[in-house]
DNA sequence: GGCTTCGGATACACCGGTGTATCCGATACA
DNA sequence: TGTATCGGATACACCGGTGTATCCGAAGCC
């Protein structure tokens, strides 16, 4: 049990080495992928040997899940920030431009997060984390859209706004896929655009062309 | 080197053990992501040793790759085969439902797919190989929605006929990650066409629901 | 059908990671 | 400042995978 009550006693060095295990193992994870990392590599990245490992995780797994954890959560507040930032309504562009830059500046991140999806994928208790962590986004964005809708009608193809909120994260995560690929950020960024101007608007109203260049 | 002539003399079985090593390996890489396979598992689920493996590749990694290469050549043929089936032009949505069948059916597909993936975003060689993949989809969708140019014009936003393949790429990884998630094969379907409709029609168009039921 | 050549099996030595048990030193409280 | 307690380091035994070298049997050619 790694697990253990705030009133321990030397708690404050142990909260130190906890974030910088995880501090280390993100940086490692990010370069190599989980699944070529071992423990020890985190703890020589970390400047700790892997007494220090043990005793604050049961496993590398147990660490990678409370990396992802605490960085979701993050961003996920980043988001929800960048959102409810602009004032009752607004246009929708500002807002996505702010998210774009939080979302989809970190390489490193990016990766992070394919490989938790990865392993999410094929653990259905991992699994339930991740869906509601992106409950949760999608909440925000549709809460977002909501407070917009006077400005722009949403196509009603894609439904309510909850709907389109799936349609916003689903965009995200097209534009994310290739540009794990290409490492294009500039390009992934006009095409996120695109695509949810294309989406979120209703064909008519932004007519011209939003983002083919940088 | 696992790379032989084809001149050799004893092909047949040759050919055949190495088809049989590369189906097993999909079987377990599904199963357990690559990362988390090792070479003896693959022998064991084909039913060989070590020294058949090591006679047909030189790591896992050569494997991987070439069971990447080869469903993808199969995904690919199959893709463009829904897209040309039916006459010069038609509507849209036939074709979508034709390739949503063959894209979203197997799920195990999708896993080797996206472990893929990621492999290929630290490996700029892989990534170059997943990008021509790419790539050639994208031609054929793009080919096929300029067939279809008369039936629906395409919104502006998306651009000429290649933005547009971009987008539904775009749309149907996004999706992808999502199923990966709830597998709910069905959902994920008629979230799809939803995209889809969205993105292809210009807004006005199609204004009826399409598909949210499963 | 005999012989040659090739494919795959077996065996072995090596390496790296894991987990645990034990020990030393730092930290917080009196 | 003394001291009990906790955190992290070190050491060790274990295990599983890797790669290679060698050998046997089967497939193809005459």
């Amino acid at each position: 049990m790694a697990a253990r009550a705030t009133t321990g006693r030397v708690t404050r060095r142990r909260a130190r080495t906890r974030a910088n295990l995880l501090d280390a193992a993100f940086r490692v994870f990010a370069a190599k992928g989980f699944g070529r990392v071992s423990i020890e590599e985190v703890c020589e990245a970390a400047g700790y040997s892997r007494g220090a490992f043990y005793s604050n995780f049961d496993s590398l797994d147990e660490l990678f899940f409370a990396l992802y954890r605490e960085r979701a959560e993050l961003i996920a507040e980043q988001v929800s920030g960048a959102l409810a930032l602009d004032g009752p309504d607004l246009d929708v562009t500002a807002a996505v431009d702010r998210v774009t830059e939080v979302l989809l500046l970190d390489r490193d991140w990016l990766l992070v997060k394919t490989d938790f999806l990865v392993h999410a994928a094929r653990d259905p208790a991992v699994a339930r984390a991740l869906l509601d962590h992106r409950a949760r986004l999608r909440r925000a964005i549709a809460d977002r859209l909501g407070r917009a809708h006077g400005h722009t009608a949403l196509p009603a193809v894609l439904g309510d706004a909850e709907g389109a909120a799936h349609a916003v994260v689903a965009a995200y995560d097209g534009v994310t896929t290739q540009l794990l690929l290409d490492r294009d950020v500039a390009r992934a960024r006009g095409r996120l655009k695109q695509l949810l101007t294309a989406l979120l608007t209703d064909g008519s109203g932004t007519s011209g062309r939003a983002g083919r260049n940088a």
